[in-house]
DNA sequence: GGGCAGTGCGCATCT
DNA sequence: CGCACTGCCC
């Protein structure tokens, strides 16, 4: 194994000696780049058996990137070690320990639309004012409480609040039990609780992992955290790396202070601190030092370019509204893509939230450009998947009354709410589940001791249904997967069911697509099964599924952007409200955590980072106001410059101009004694923006101006009725044309 | 039971 | 604006 493309403290760290190693450092420092070649090092160098490695990552995407670049670097199989996220190690725990615990080891893990359904079927049989208690709210409460080992029973119950909150909590959980379902949060604490509550399984696991590293460690929660003490327990070898300024899952309980409380823990622990960025320019990295300094309550780090490049400015564009500024995002990338020689991989779009992502397909998709996109449940999230994985769960366990539920009228059966009450409370009466009630229908007909309780016209369909669930149930261990679902799929006419509840023809296509697409996936399993199969949906999220081989633009949130990199990164809707998001405004953490979000995406580029934002933007129908984001602020002027339209860019020129390029220097007022940041209208020049006129130059356009000759329109805008073309040449490049005084020939 | 129209609210980010 | 939920009628 080679250690040459190492600096001497990330050699440090690969080859730092048994016991705990904290490394903190900066973003593009090489930290996850150090976790790997530890892990080589320790198989190849140290001759530890792969088995006895445990590796976290925080996503199933960079677990598998790790392992095969591990294998390569070793060349050998790392078969057997233990390199998944924290949810998918749990899951696999859980399975092997069942017997110590109140569930089975087939048991599924429900996705977040069953678990919200079951809230509100509790608060429905509860009585609950589901709007004094709105499920979502309520499931946040318990998922919280569990990521703080808080079970049902210890709930603090001092309000009336509380109360309602344990009882929900207290059936819910019976609820999963009940049909051997455990939920994301489940995975986590029944390991931890496992852990706790049996030495002996701890020390085994103690014992097997010589090595637990950790990557992400900023993002980690209270039961993550008390999950790593527990295997490291035995052998003591902890290696976490992180980075406080990058925690960003906050509100999913992880506590970037787990730094902190590692130092504590582990006294003797060796804290490694990397300084060099292998990343991005010196301008992104002033830029984003700037932004992340204003946070408090942090270690103050410096950010030096290894690559010793200074680099281009930040570009700031500020558009007209959200559709002008996701146009300007797509024409940027098209006249690099076609005039520079950059690669459609090369670019990553980020955001705040994925509604965002709308507007951005969208000018995508006219201006036929490919691009990728990263999660929002357009796969998993899709009805006609989770029909079909309903079905097979129910297959899976003939017990789990959650999917009997959800698939019983599913193709349409004639079973409504009614007839499932009754079939679910003959069920219960007579202490089986409804899959094995229809089973008895089904095969004993009217021999069958439950062939009483229902009308004449439900029993034939239910008894059908039965006997279709018996055959597939005798398949189930005959037939590989693909061959199975194909049953299913036959037997209750599904692909027709699609066709006659789809309202166009397109929607029908599509959602077979996604039907072909989950059978296509099946054949992945063929070997691996059901019982794998189903945890790797319920785990295996869009936000894994980024298509490596298309070399196209990637849109993600920034979010899913963590431990990525990109030559050129636009960081889309920097507004208030958006990024920082208006729920975030009120609490100080949560604002900080905002900035951090900026920060992470801000560092995601190597080259070149634009960042867009606009005047105005569309929700619910009707456009409101924009003001920039707080955080445009502490961009350095001297790193910025500013485009999109003419007030902004003659703002900036005077800024600069009168006080040596510091951009605090010029707001300066409002940065005043009091600390308080306001004056956010930095860009704004009033009455700037809404056209009066028409544009007659669109971007794209091909035009000739009388003595530059032939160019392409990147944008244009209206101001005090005359038209602003900014135009790229192909002899003079970039140039700004007053579209009134230039003759410009429009060629298309 | 199912299909329809009428009402109301916007449930961030992810496993 | 668009979906989720409700209440009404066949
Ligand atoms: N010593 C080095 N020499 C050359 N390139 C390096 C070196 N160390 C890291 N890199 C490169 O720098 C980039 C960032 O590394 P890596 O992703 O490991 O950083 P990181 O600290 O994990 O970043 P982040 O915290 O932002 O996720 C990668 O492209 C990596 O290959």
């Amino acid at each position: 194994m080679q250690l040459d493309h190492l600096n001497q403290k990330q050699k440090a760290a690969v080859t730092a000696p048994s016991g705990p190693v904290l490394v903190l450092a900066g973003p593009g420092s090489g930290k996850t780049r150090v976790l790997t070649h530890r892990i080589a090092y320790l198989v190849q160098q140290l001759g530890i058996a792969p088995f006895h490695i445990l590796a976290v990552t925080f996503t199933n995407k960079a677990a598998q990137q790790m392992q095969v670049r591990v294998e390569s670097m070793v060349g050998e199989s790392m078969r057997g070690i233990w390199m998944g996220t924290f949810h998918s190690s749990c899951a696999r725990i859980l399975r092997r320990e069942a017997a110590y615990l109140p569930f089975d080891s087939n048991y599924v893990i429900l996705d977040s639309d069953d678990q919200i359904g079951i809230v509100k079927n509790i608060l429905k049989e509860e009585n609950i004012n589901d709007k004094q208690f709105r499920p979502y709210t309520v499931h946040s409460d318990i998922s919280n409480a569990k990521n703080n080992l808080v079970g049902p029973d210890e709930l603090s119950v001092d309000t009336q609040r509380e109360k309602v909150t344990q009882r929900v909590y207290q059936r819910y959980q019976q609820t999963l039990f009940a049909n051997n379902a455990l939920d994301f949060d489940d995975l986590l604490f029944w390991s931890v609780k496992l852990l706790n509550e049996h030495p002996a399984v701890r020390d085994a696991y103690a014992r097997q992992f010589e090595h637990v590293l950790v990557d992400e460690f900023q993002d980690t929660n209270l039961v993550q955290y008390a999950l790593l003490n527990h295997l490291a327990s035995y052998h003591g070898n902890i290696f976490v790396v992180g980075d406080e300024d990058q925690s960003i899952y906050r509100w999913r309980g992880a506590d970037y202070r787990n730094v902190l409380r590692f130092e504590k823990d582990y006294p003797n622990a060796k804290k490694i601190l990397l300084e060099e960025n292998y990343r991005s320019t010196q301008v992104i990295l002033n830029a984003a030092t700037q932004v992340i300094n204003r946070n408090s309550n942090r270690t103050i780090k410096d950010l030096r370019a290894a690559r010793e490049i200074e680099g281009n400015k930040i570009i700031l564009h500020e558009a007209y509204d959200d559709r002008d500024e996701a146009v300007f995002v797509v024409d940027t990338i098209r006249r690099l893509m076609d005039h520079g020689n950059a690669k459609g991989s090369d670019f990553a779009v980020m955001y705040r939230t994925n509604a965002q992502s709308r507007l951005l397909e969208e000018a995508f998709l006219k201006s036929g450009l490919d691009y990728k996109l990263v999660g929002a449940q357009r796969f998993y999230g899709r009805l006609e998947i989770k029909d079909l994985i309903a079905y097979l769960r129910l297959i899976h366990n003939p017990a789990d009354e959650l999917s009997f539920s959800r698939i019983i009228n599913t193709p349409k059966r004639g079973i409504g709410p009614k007839t499932l009450q009754d079939l679910l409370a003959a069920a219960h009466a007579a202490n089986i589940s409804p899959g094995e009630l229809v089973l008895s229908l089904g095969l004993e007909g009217d021999k069958s001791e439950h062939w009483g309780h229902f009308a004449s016209r439900n029993l034939n369909t239910l008894a059908f249904f039965g006997r279709q669930f018996a055959g597939w149930l005798d398949a189930r261990n005959d037939l590989h997967l693909p061959e199975l679902l194909d049953m299913v799929i036959e037997d209750i006419a599904y692909e027709q069911y699609l066709e006659e509840n789809s309202s166009t023809r397109e929607n029908a296509t599509d959602r077979m697509a996604n039907v072909h697409e989950l059978r296509r996936l099946t054949y992945e399993y063929e070997e691996a099964g059901l019982e794998v199969f189903l945890e790797n949906m319920a785990l295996v999220s869009d936000q894994d599924t980024l298509p490596e081989a298309a070399d196209a633009p990637t849109l993600l949130t920034l979010h899913a952007a963590k431990g990525l990199e990109f030559s050129t990164v636009f960081l889309v809707g920097l507004d208030q409200e958006i990024l920082p998001h208006s729920r975030s405004l009120f609490e100080p953490e949560e604002l900080a955590e905002e900035r951090r979000l900026f920060y992470v995406g801000m560092t995601r580029a190597e080259n070149q980072l634009y960042i867009t934002r606009a005047d105005r933007r569309s929700g619910y129908g009707s456009y409101s106001d924009c003001e920039p984001s707080e955080f445009l602020k502490d961009i350095p002027l001297e790193c910025l410059e500013v485009a999109g339209r003419p007030g902004s860019t003659r703002h900036h020129h005077r800024a600069a101009g009168s006080s040596g390029g510091d951009w605090n220097q010029y707001v300066g007022p409002q940065r005043g004694a009091s600390g308080i940041n306001t004056g956010t209208r930095v860009f704004r020049v009033p009455g700037a923006n809404r056209p009066e006129t028409e544009k007659k130059y669109h971007p794209g356009m091909r035009v000739r101006h009388p003595s530059w000759g032939e160019g392409i329109v990147l944008d244009s805008r209206v101001y005090d009725e005359e038209e602003t073309v900014d135009i790229t040449f192909e002899d003079v490049g970039f140039k700004k044309v007053l579209a009134s005084i230039v003759r410009l020939e429009i060629l298309d």
